[in-house]
DNA sequence: TCTTGATTTGACCATCTGGTCAAACTCACG
DNA sequence: CGTGAGTTTGACCAGATGGTCAAATCAAGA
């Protein structure tokens, strides 16, 4: 355990390799099914060396979804509600198809912490993503309201959105076992968009 | 190891408390973090005397899956080139809604094997599955060809049915942190309903 | 009732795994 | 180039976990 200065070129070249092995490892594996070593051997250091970085496992993990959690979040905040419903909502989707498919182990670590039961965020959940949620359904409700719109529950419109574009990350082997070789996003992005576009026009 | 004879009482019921313990405990924990005694004190069985029914705890989980596969593929099988297409297609998504209502720990199950790879039913997607999906996509292009409902990806049509449907059961927790109380599927079935109406009408 | 196969279990084992620790080594800087 | 802080590691530990086994118990048909 260094002391509290400022980290050294050493620390923040292992902490930073010991994350990436970490995010390969937990998304893969998930959290019971990840072990210290297999991380240990993957960001090329020994598990007590490890251990000098990250007090536990459990730490490790935690670092790693609070780090991830503000980067998952991001398109959704930058909806705005002064630019063109249509646009701006298309525009949230098509980022949130982009970090399906160029973060999908980050999707996955989400998607492995949500399937049991989010034990280690539940309390995010319920405070950040729910007041942001709460948030961005209000600007929907108004724009419904205005007639820039269809009208459709908000709720389930973001359900949705997550639904159709996160299912490429974290079900992908299921998605290229039926596609094959075609590249899924090469055809999910005009469908998404497609289907948006047909629902939400007023 | 019983004989092969024909299963006595006794093994019929242990076997099925054991398959539906084991569908609880794996489903929240996925295998890795299901453990063989957690298992056997839900199903109310000593760890050996479970042993003695099963193998191995893999076994377990072969067994719950390849049973589940074809109950879990049944919706789609039904889906029936000759009725009527919008029908055909909106009772399948109400099948399938029903069925995460109804079943998701299954859909857990599934989700958290798919989740980490799909490394024990890798098999099952390219063959059974592919066939299925295959067969099924060429009645949606031929009620496409036909002016019957509009023309979109077929695959990814299929695709979006499980996403929206399969989110509610296995990402409950994140669904329900958002909307408090309300019971989710309620909002969802006319939702869905309301998007595919909207996006097949020719 | 008796016998035989089915069922159950306590005790046990090998391995895996998260984590510890003291000693050794390295690096940056005065 | 010496020194102290920062870094690395081999050896080790305790608990968890999947699985085994011989002995005990039970159930049902002859």
């Amino acid at each position: 355990m260094p002391k509290d200065r400022a980290p050294t070129r050493i620390q923040k070249k292992n902490r930073a390799a010991i994350l990436e092995a970490a995010l390969n490892v937990f998304s893969a594996h998930g959290f019971r099914g990840a072990t210290v070593d297999q991380i240990a051997a993957e960001a090329g250091l020994s598990k007590p060396n490890l251990l000098y970085y990250f007090p536990s496992k459990e730490a490790i993990h935690t670092a790693l979804l609070s780090g991830l959690l503000e980067i998952w979040l991001a398109p959704l905040h930058e909806l705005d509600e002064n630019g063109d419903p249509m646009t701006e909502i298309l525009s949230y989707i098509h980022r949130k198809l982009q970090m399906s498919r160029e973060l999908p182990r980050e999707s996955r670590l989400f998607a492995n912490e949500l399937v049991q039961g989010a034990p280690r965020i539940h309390e995010a959940l319920s405070n950040d993503l729910k007041a942001l949620v709460d948030d961005k359904t209000a600007i929907l409700t108004a724009w419904m309201d205005q007639g820039k719109i269809a009208r459709v529950h908000p709720y389930h419109l973001i359900f949705s959105i997550w639904a159709l574009t996160q299912h490429y990350a974290d079900f992908d082997v299921q998605v290229r076992a039926i596609l094959s070789e075609e590249d899924p996003y090469e055809g999910a992005e005009p469908f998404i968009d497609t289907l948006y576009r047909k629902l939400l026009s007023p």
